[in-house]
RNA sequence: GCCGGGGUGGCGGAACUGGGAGACGCACGGGACUUAAAAUCCUGCGAACGCGAGUUCAUGCGGGUUCGACUCCCGCCCCCGGCACCA
């Protein structure tokens, strides 16, 4: 290692230390406060990726920081280890899945040490551990006693590439979440976990996160969606049920001119039966049948529908309004029709517009008069009823209150709440993952496997493949397993669960990693939950976010815990992005892909080059972690990542900026070994009070202090904290040790205080470097053994201050003033400045603004 | 369309509660050291005008409030992210 410093022994050798002196290995504490830190666990996919370094490198500053606060801090690790890559793998290179996720986190544990991260590696947990998710399937089996899991025939999303169900919010804009392919809708029988049960919880729970980043609750707000209204029962002629619907503007109740029916609703088909339309009808729901559901009700998908031939009454006007089917309108949504008012919904009135429907005006606006025989488009915003009986001149707002109460009390409907949030579909039709304990027996039915023989281990010798349903289903000694209550011949679910249910409690079991007699052991996981502050990416807005708050409430009210909310302060950090190199024939290309003259060597065309994007394998814009650790190692690594972006937000890869980070952690390594000699001996204290040479380091080293405690503890603005250490190692670096004579003693005690602190500040940062310079001192324990400094205010304070003149709000003049200075003194200073004099030359002066310790404005009467 | 977050030098980014815009770093220019280069050190670095002291302009655009606005208010433009026929 010619450059620079030897990082690498360096590392080796305090990763070492670290590790013998088992230096982050907690237990509860009642006597200290406690701090549990996490970040979101990695799936083992092979190697740590740069977003990986990010993410773990704030976790590991905060809880170096913390620890040295004085905090009790949890700060662990563990592997999302179940999930479909490994199965890819598995038929690639004809492994194991189990083998290949061993390996993978073997490899990947040694590279998260490497980079110097302070996790109690005692409490590991990998969730395709049997010991890890037994307890997944007895919580399962809870959930399954109270009614929380169950199983249905539904319509579910599957993914072909997958060949398994993916959950609604693993479906994003039609696409699979891991692969991007289009999602088809498919009827299966599956397991749910009744996220529904959780709604309104889960929606209020958010305003009690003032810890959370807005955008995070406003997704999961919108996930969840709650629309307040009412059902309303429209009586059908010949016919003893009425049609229920459900809708939030029921102030439009009197512009309902006719109603439209999700094509799979029950009564599509039956009320078309015997009427002239009843052809049509049938046609037109088998057609909806066929075609893609996602598709179908795309937002920009035309409207369609047709005429079932029946009537009902609208309730409030008691006119006969017909019945349409709609490709539209949702079965899951509400009740699966609707009333159409085109007058004030703008999809009701495109379809009636189509279809030649009548439209009566129910709202208008308050300022104006609408005519609905000479409408473009729908009125859908608030305002003043027309044509509405006894409601008419009523606001909206007042109405809907109004109309619903009528609806109540002659009993035409009633208040209601829907969620848009659906319940949370969790069967894999795939092998790696936590098996479902259930037994179906053709006598008892479905049946639980006893708790007592938990937990339901997945089988080893297992074929692969993506054809053919489950490969559960083909392992006949899993299959086929005794009825635990009769005895009879039965068989095994053959299903797996979500690996989202894994997640969705680790950061409970990180607690009591090794409880055997429960999911948690519950004096432990009180001592340590909440998670005082979690650490990941923002893409688990509504997926683990949303699952885990709702595990963690289904296990409080099993009793075991004692925590609404999992997570009291939530941190998303930023992509990891760096330019792309695109050919307009060849797509993404890697950097050495690109000859001198900016074409592609395959080619010869322009490439583009320059659009930022987030690192990843398709794009060709990835940097290897162990290409940095090679290169600058690991403080490098971390100090970079921190430095070059605010952790909220996108960080740019940028090799002079690695370039940077190492210079200046080489610069502080220089600064300590020119004057080692004289570090290592012992400083004589100069109180504050005598201290005249060394003051102003001795002075900046405290603000240092303030500025770089404030900035981690209050903001996570990592990369200010570090600005102000450069700052710092700058002043250190240009401070002169030998001065005036009889000013030694005085400055070696700043110049060897300012060292000081300023090492244990960097440590959290660049933890390896700090031990090892810290030592070289000879300073006597572990750096992070070191209380974290703190400052004096009256220290700090600096006893002169710059004035700001300006005249007119424009800078005109600069003056040192005593700190203690009044405002009349102030006024005074500034008035007599040379360069604001000639300033106020034929000018009047009409104000004077003085704001204390920092500004005089002069405010002239006019122009010279 | 709705919701959220942004827009500051060549670049990443600073700026407390309305008070010196551009901290810190990168890139770049000049200089020192060197036979030379690298590394390191010193120095300059928003733009325009000026020999210079300095002056004017400048935080997406247009208005406003204020002694004073990157910061507050009104109206627009652009970028990123999320949701999107949810009745």
């Amino acid at each position: 290692m010619a450059r620079g410093f030897d990082f690498k022994a360096i590392e080796d050798r305090w990763q070492r230390s670290w590790e013998e002196s088992g230096a982050f290995t907690v237990a509860e504490d009642p006597g200290r406060a406690k701090f549990y830190l996490l970040e979101m666990y990695p799936y083992p996919s092979g190697r740590i990726h740069m977003g990986h370094v990010r993410n773990y490198a704030i976790g590991d500053v905060m809880a170096r920081f913390l620890r040295m606060r004085g905090y009790n801090v949890l700060h662990p690790m563990g592997w999302d280890a179940f999930g479909l890559p490994a199965e890819n793998a598995a038929i690639e290179h004809r492994t194991h899945p189990a083998k290949w996720t061993t390996e993978n986190i073997a490899y990947m544990r040694t590279q998260l040490k490497r980079m110097g991260f302070s996790y109690d590696w005692n409490r590991e947990i990998t969730c395709s551990d049997p010991e890890y998710y037994k307890w997944g399937q007895w919580l399962f089996l809870k959930l399954y006693e109270k009614g929380l899991a169950y199983k249905k025939l539904s319509a579910v999303n599957w993914c072909e590439v997958c060949q398994t169900v993916l959950a609604n919010e693993q479906v994003e804009g039609g696409l699979c979440w891991r692969d991007e392919t289009p999602v088809v809708q498919r009827e299966l029988p599956g397991w749910f976990f009744k996220i529904t049960a959780y709604a309104e919880e889960l929606l209020v729970g958010l305003d009690q996160l003032p810890g959370w980043p807005d955008r995070v609750k406003v997704m999961q707000r919108n996930w969840i969606g709650k629309s307040v209204g009412a059902e309303v029962r429209f009586p059908l002629p010949d016919r003893e049920q009425p049609l229920t619907i459900f809708t939030t503007r029921q102030d439009t109740l009197f512009g309902a001119t006719f109603m439209i029916l999700a094509p799979e609703h029950p009564l599509a088909l039956t009320l078309s039966k015997g009427t002239p339309q009843e052809g049509k009808a049938h046609a037109f729901v088998q057609r909806m049948k066929r075609e893609d559901k996602i598709l179908r009700t795309a937002a920009d998908a035309e409207k369609e529908g047709v005429f079932t031939g029946a009537y009902a009454i609208n309730p409030l006007t008691h006119e006969r309004i017909p019945i349409w089917i709609g490709n539209f309108v949702l079965l899951e949504y509400g009740t699966g029709a609707i009333m159409a008012v085109p007058s004030n919904d703008q999809r009701d009135f495109e379809f009636a517009k189509k279809y030649a429907l009548p439209i009566r005006l129910a709202v208008k606006p308050l300022d104006s008069d609408l005519d609905e025989t000479d409408m473009d488009r729908a009125y859908e915003e608030e305002g003043v009823l027309v044509n509405s009986g006894p409601f008419t001149a009523m606001a909206s707002q007042q109405a809907r209150e109004a109309i619903a109460d009528f609806l109540e009390r002659e009993g035409i409907g009633t208040r209601a709440v829907n969620y848009r949030l659906r319940d949370w579909g969790i069967s894999r039709q795939r092998y790696w993952g936590t098996p479902i304990p259930i037994i179906y027996c053709d006598q008892c039915g479905t049946v639980p496997v006893p708790y007592d023989d938990l937990p339901v281990i997945l089988p080893q010798d297992v074929e692969i493949s993506m054809k053919g349903g489950s490969p559960l289903g083909k392992v006949a000694s899993f299959v086929n397993v005794p009825c635990p209550r009769c005895g009879r011949p039965a068989k095994r679910e053959t299903d797996t669960m979500d690996t989202f249910v894994d997640s969705s409690w680790y950061f409970l079991r990180f607690a009591s990693p090794h409880a055997h007699d429960g999911p948690v052991t519950p004096s432990q996981v009180n001592y340590w939950m909440p998670v005082d502050q979690y650490i990941g990416g923002v893409e688990h807005a509504v997926l683990h976010l949303l699952y885990a708050r709702f595990f963690t409430k289904v296990i409080r009210d099993l009793g075991l815990i004692a925590v609404d909310e999992p997570f009291t302060r939530l941190l998303t950090q930023g992509m990891v992005c760096k330019e792309t190199h695109r050919c307009p024939e060849h797509g993404f290309l890697l950097p050495e892909e690109v000859g001198a003259d900016r074409r592609c060597r395959a080619c010869g065309r322009q490439v583009e080059i320059g659009r930022i994007e987030k690192m990843s394998k398709s794009k060709k814009n990835i940097i290897d972690p162990e290409d940095l650790l090679a290169h600058y190692g690991a403080d490098t690594a971390r100090v970079f990542c921190l430095f070059a972006a605010p952790p909220e937000r996108d960080l740019e890869w940028s090799e002079q900026g690695v370039e940077g980070s190492f210079r200046f952690l080489t610069r502080i390594v220089r600064l300590v070994e020119e004057r080692e000699e004289l570090l290592r001996c012992p400083s004589v204290p100069v109180p504050f009070s005598r201290l005249v040479a060394g003051r102003a380091l001795y002075r900046k080293a405290q603000q240092t202090v303030k500025r770089v405690t404030e900035d981690v503890e209050k903001e996570f603005h990592f990369n200010t904290a570090i600005s102000a250490l450069m700052e710092l190692a700058n002043e250190i670096g240009h401070f002169d040790l030998v001065g005036m004579p009889g000013e030694e003693d005085e400055r070696r005690f700043a110049f060897t205080y300012a060292v000081d602190v300023l090492l244990i500040l960097l440590s959290p940062f660049a933890p390896h470097l700090c031990e090892e310079l810290w030592e070289r001192l000879g300073r006597d324990r572990s750096i992070f053994q070191m209380a974290w400094p703190t400052y004096d205010s009256a220290v700090i304070k600096a006893e002169e201050i710059l004035m700001v003149v300006q005249v007119d709000g424009k800078v005109r003049g600069r003056v040192f003033l005593p700190a203690d200075v009044g405002e009349e003194a102030m006024r005074e200073a500034a008035l007599a400045d040379e360069r604001v004099t000639a300033w106020l030359q034929d000018r009047s002066v009409k104000r004077v603004v003085v704001v204390p310790q920092k500004l005089v404005n002069i405010v002239t009467g006019g122009s010279r």
